[in-house]
DNA sequence: AAGTGGTCTAGACCACCGA
DNA sequence: CGGTGGTCTAGACCACTTA
């Protein structure tokens, strides 16, 4: 490691240094790196230096740490990930005004055929439904057709459904104390049919987005299916941005 | 900040401290902090400690901190973050099985009227274009159809192309040091053109799904914009997970 | 009991920013 | 120029694991 010349700090290149030696197999996977006070003495550093040279490798997911035992080398790479972050899960539906359901049916189905697909239980199990064209703003013109299932655990939110300007999950979250902490998105293309091409306004059989949307909560418990269908291109698209994930230290190539 | 009982280190009672003062509005969005010398004094601990608190406050997204310039409040509350992660671009698409393009026709554009909105370009700009079929595994019929737009700049990877089974964003990657650090993707449903609904073996104006991507490298300059049209839901869907991050410090409450 | 990483202090020099 | 955060040292005590 030289002492001139180099602009970076000497943690990164001590960092650098033992991203090599973990790469090329000089520490194994699975074992031990040298402890703080021995990488002190072979690279002639403080205990601080050393200390954040490791922290940035345990925040690349390249090494764990633990008092007592040492620093255990857990991956040979960092991965390059690639994330999509959102504020809410309301950025998910990313209307950009705010939107409302106006439910026009609530009722009570049994899960058959392809449903038990769709709400993923046994034919038979019961679920309550909600369904309504959605308006963006004071539109007049629904922007999508939606329906909600929830489990019938759940009815006693009906009392909460007018013209609905929060999502129905904020509302199972809220009265009875859940947490979203996993959403199943699906969209795919598909012609609508006669009854929802008339509800949106557009000629039957013309082409429409499916957006399908699991929400789970804790313990993987389905909480909520929702289905919105869209009419094309024109009236919405759905975007998101990923972004490749801030790197502690770039790979040594 | 109460020196006995707690077991919190103490820098962590110091970002509690601090972060309870930004979302009281003590200190206020978009105002600085004060110096890491005057938290020294005011809490009566080290510079070291300071730090590592800030540092906690940094890596929460509620504070920037600049050289020459001080710790400037960037927000109130630690969002609830979701996110959806994957190992590489490669999982974007995230076909089940691998893909490959065959590249029926190379020429080069010239950007006008709408190819200026997708090309995000002036009209007139140049822009080398792809175009063919992608087949899953080796499969027969195209899953398919798929247009990718690249600055001349990169023309040299024309050579590479063949029946395509990287991306070609790999090899510019690859070949010209670049590197993709955003993507923007959006999906919406169209009626498939009679030239496209051919070559994907549909009725001619039948439902489609129209995936864009721009891919961004360093200082957001545009390396490629790809889209995919794709048949409806029954050959095709696209779907993602995103999951509640886990929180690197709950709010004080 | 010995050794590990976790916390913390007191001090120093530097690069960068704004006046 | 003075003041900011960024880097770095030398040293200390502690909590934890393993033997």
């Amino acid at each position: 490691m030289p002492t001139f010349t180099t602009r970076q700090p000497r943690y990164v290149l001590l960092a650098q240094s033992l991203m090599q030696d973990i790469t090329s197999e000089r520490y194994m996977v699975g074992g031990l790196l040298p402890t703080e006070s021995e990488l002190c003495r072979q690279f002639g550093v403080s205990r601080h230096t050393v200390r954040e040279a490791l922290r940035r490798l345990r925040e690349a997911g390249l090494v764990s740490r633990h008092q007592g035992i040492g620093t255990r080398v857990k991956a040979k790479a960092t991965e390059t990930r690639y994330v999509q972050s959102m504020a809410s899960l309301a950025d998910l539906m990313q209307y950009a005004e705010k939107t409302r359901l106006a439910v026009r049916s609530t009722r009570e189905v049994v899960a058959a055929g392809p449903l038990c697909d769709l709400l993923r239980c046994k034919a038979g199990q019961r679920w309550l439904l909600f369904e309504g064209p959605r308006f963006a703003g004071r539109a007049t013109v629904p922007m999508a057709y939606t329906l909600v299932y929830i489990p019938p655990a759940y009815a006693g939110i009906r009392q909460y459904i007018g013209a609905l300007k929060v999502p129905i999950y904020t509302l199972i979250e809220e009265h009875f104390g859940e947490r979203i902490v996993e959403v199943l998105q699906e969209i795919g293309a598909m012609a609508l049919s006669p009854k929802v091409s008339r509800l949106l306004h557009v000629r039957a059989g013309s082409a429409g987005l499916s957006i399908t949307r699991h929400y789970f909560g804790a313990d993987d418990r389905l909480l909520e299916v929702a289905v919105n269908l869209h009419p094309a291109l024109d009236r919405y698209r759905y975007s998101m941005r990923l972004r490749l994930e801030s790197q502690a230290n770039g790979p040594p190539h």
